[in-house]
DNA sequence: GATGAATGAGTATTCATTCAT
DNA sequence: GATGAATGAATACTCATTCAT
């Protein structure tokens, strides 16, 4: 993801939080980043606007978080550690070899409802993303290992599964993208969740 | 498009270039614009990074665009006349009822063509984007003309001939711009190019 | 007053103190813009000056003043309240109905202390002033409330209190300012405030 | 007059013009620069306003002015030329004895003149004034002349000539600035005149 | 731990002035 | 002589970050 300069900064929270009490100010401060992010643009957000929003003062903020990056790259983490349980569950239904209607439905439905949440805070993620390399990478590896299942399903049913998975995946992250975040006037987001479906399974069934 | 606040502001170049200096002039300022969005994204640029990579002072750019968003309007405005015209030989394919392989390919080529040449910059303008209404809307209807013209086409081979144009449109642009912008490392782009090309035959022939 | 232009701004402190240590800052702050505004005039100088007299940074100086023009409100709001106090005075004099000379003198002394003391601030408040009206009308109903004094008291005294009384306030200030603002050579300050309660007296007596 | 920094300039046109065509020009120039500047004020102005006003190119002006200054240099001489002539009738008429009623009269009238022309403009001399000190002593010395005649002219009618001669003046300029730049709302500027020479005649007959 | 006052490098933009054509 | 393109020092203002209380 991301490309572009990335700065080589601290974004390890600074105090790992241990009474009950800051854990909760964390916990704040990250929920605020997150509205504050989703509703402006990163750029366009001061950190003194997340600190106001979480209701405690700019030196606080900077207590749990060294620098405005190491918000967002908390927020991805709990997207992350969000993610990763339901990919799992993905993961599984390919690997039990559900019909691929269920499979194709399953992924997209998760994708959609993935980017739905907060299409801005995830444009956010791809697109302004100060992330630090090892982040990528780690999103990349939960993305790989729903891609890789989904290679497996194919290897019996398409002549390319590498491929044909991959593009499974590219086609649905960036139209749940794409559609949340800017939804044509002509149809609705669950239209386009079908669509989307009835083209991959061609897609696959074509294979 | 865009999304999030859009200040309002002038846009217009500021002075038109008499002198053929001057026209040249106002050629290497947008260049340079050009190249240093693309490689350093739209907030890092600074209008002296511009300047210096021009070769001009900052007043000379200043005089020809009031401000930094003026430049990237500069930009998406010669990115329109660009398209314009290659839009309009896709239009005049499909219209003239070539075969779906054709009218598929054509229309990938055509998407990634334009995305392979400034990645960035295309980023630039679906999510930095300050730019004005007007401008949204120019791209649009450009881009509306393609997907009619693809609707037309479709007409006597798919149940839903809008939704589908709709769709082709979507997945061409936002692959072309994922795939450009990120390469996957497993595959290059003229596979994703094909790639994509089956999968939107596959949909149209299932239709 | 005024004339000319003038932008429409916020001019109100930005930020409320709250610690001791700020509510100093801003004292700090508010009477080195009065120093270097006397001093060097207002276009000529620059916030950075102001933040150097103070002797703190830029950034504060911005904390508790949103712009320049911002400084300059607060300058003006600190001598409305100051010549408050005193104006009230006058008036109780001119309504107990001393004699014309005490009524004069006691004026006369007034405004010329007045501009003794910042000459060039007073002449920026009236000159350059980029004050929003409603201070101008704050400082017109200060004035206001003496003439009306003043014409209360020529009211049995000359043919025309009102148009009399607007000139003698005219006269006062506007000398007071000249004098103090441009002292001749040959001769000082007290001698033009004699004169000019002599000449206010003559006139008043010859009403 | 002035006060604050005075910067040392070359003030000089730049060169005298003399052919027809280029005199022209200079006095375009020089017209133009009155009105812009007595309409936006002395900072307010851009060179280039002034260019564009005069039809001209902004080479053309630093042709004749070598600097912003220099303009209001030359509108200040120009001034200065032009009240020469009535200050010497006034001069004459003083010397010639004619009654305080009248000697009063013309002197409030012709500052009074001098002043509705072009109120801001003068004010701009007086307060903006980045003049030379030769200006403002060739000024003084008009100034004085008048001041003298009076001082003649009151040496037999009160007794302190000096003194009420120098307040005569101040308070007719100070005043004619003043109502004509502010004119207040309940009265006309004909009425202050004839309050204006009211009071002074007063004050000298009072002597 | 929390607060919020203080910091200052960084950035867009202006405008008087110069100089190549 | 005239033009207008080019220059760049100067300036207001922001905002991530630090640190005294």
């Amino acid at each position: 993801m991301s490309g572009i300069r990335t700065k080589n900064r601290r974004h390890e929270p600074r105090k790992r939080p241990i009474q009950a009490r800051s854990r909760a100010t964390v916990e704040v401060v990250l929920e605020a980043a997150a509205q504050v992010f989703e509703r402006a643009g990163y750029h366009e957000t001061t950190t003194d606007d997340i600190a106001a929003r979480a209701g405690v003062s700019i030196g606080t903020l900077y207590q749990y978080y060294p620098n405005k990056d190491a918000l967002l790259v908390g927020l991805f983490e709990r997207h992350l550690a969000e993610i990763e349980q339901s990919f799992a569950g993905l993961v599984d239904q390919l690997d039990a070899g559900v019909p691929p209607r269920v499979a194709t439905e399953a992924t997209v439905a998760h994708l959609y409802g993935l980017h739905r949440a907060a299409p801005n805070l995830h444009r956010i993620f791809v697109e302004d993303a100060p992330l630090p390399a090892r982040l990528l990478a780690d999103y990349a590896a939960l993305e790989g290992r729903l891609r890789e299942a989904w290679e497996r399903y194919l290897t019996t049913r398409v002549a390319e599964p590498a491929l044909v998975a991959r593009m499974i995946l590219s086609v649905v992250e960036t139209l749940a993208h794409r559609h949340t975040l800017y939804p044509p006037p002509d149809f609705d987001i669950d239209t386009f969740e079908r669509a989307t479906t009835d083209m991959l399974l061609a897609y696959v069934q074509a294979g």
